[in-house]
DNA sequence: GTCTATATCTAGATAGAC
DNA sequence: GTCTATCTAGATATAGAC
């Protein structure tokens, strides 16, 4: 997940977890199995977490910190990579598996929560030139993944403050924005 | 760039551009040489539209809505992708080169416009709760690609509404958030 | 400057002993 | 269930003729 499917070989999976090569195709058929597996492995991980998160009796804004807080925490490979590799190294079966997994697992509730300040009018919806539910929760996970990006030259994201103080600031953009005027809804 | 620098092979460049794979090394050292001239005229060809841009004598908010509409009219292919290749797949060189270019012909452009925003107040800097203007630059970026971005299911981006209405979209949620109440700024 | 032919390496996957 | 040995395909890169 952190260097991308093809970057990997099926001998470094096999040394990472103390085998030989060709003992890792008596628990997998193929490479794309082991990926598949893995990857939803990591979705089903992302799922509890986030729905935990979302049940919490906590304000809109508070539960959206608290996912945040837990992407930044807990995600260490590069999302944008395995979200291009679910979408252009697997075959059809393993990515609608995948993009059911993710859809379910990830998008799902993240959409409950931008759902509730939908009705409560904390957020904009689609009609009121913001996101649907599952819109917002994919800028969500955008947000996640910028946050989480290690710039090409320089120092990595984690110096740049703490991660609770990057939770924050990715919530308050996320809600209001670089601007310093409200437009209202239109 | 659409599919990743290990997803290619030198002979369907070779291919691609109506010769065999050796012919390729009389022009290119090595791949990496290859791809890196691709990126460096990418990114030059960013360079140049973004610069043009960033001089108009418009209001900060329509630069910024140029600048979108550009990336989402111009870029087709996978830019996540390519910037994980430039930090993952290339030499020291290379990805110092790359890096270097990046960042005077893209986020320095871009951060030009924000920094104008900064000065009229228009726009929220790093000690307002905002961002500076190359964490600004950054994350117009990453706006972009999440607007790019092709979904593991379901229809293309491309057809949700026209690329006008996404542009405009992707300006509006980065300059006013999701939220309805504006936060002053802390 | 492009070609054919090929060297060299590494990948995923299989055979079969234990 | 894991091993050694190996198959086969595809990759980057090179040699040398034209």
């Amino acid at each position: 997940m952190a260097h991308g499917y093809r970057a990997v070989s099926t001998r470094q999976v096999a040394e990472a977890v103390g085998l030989t090569q060709p003992a890792l195709y008596h628990h997998f058929a193929t490479k794309e199995d082991l990926y598949t597996a893995v990857a939803l492995d990591e979705v089903a991980r992302l799922r509890s977490g986030l729905e935990r998160i979302a049940r919490r009796a906590a304000p809109v804004r508070e539960r959206l910190h608290g996912a945040a807080l837990f992407m930044l925490t807990t995600v260490d490979y590069d999302f944008p990579q395995m979200y291009h590799d679910m979408g252009t190294e697997l075959g059809e079966e393993a990515r609608q598996k995948l993009g059911a997994a993710f859809f379910g697992g990830i998008v799902a509730p993240l959409a409950g929560i931008f759902a509730e300040g939908h009705g409560t009018g904390e957020l904009r919806d689609a009609e009121h030139g913001g996101l649907s539910a599952a819109g917002a929760a994919g800028l969500f996970m955008s947000f996640a993944a910028h946050f989480l990006e290690r710039p090409l030259v320089g120092e990595p994201v984690t110096s740049r403050g703490g991660v609770e103080a990057r939770a924050e600031l990715l919530v308050r953009l996320l809600l209001d924005g670089l601007g310093t005027t409200h437009v209202a809804s239109s």
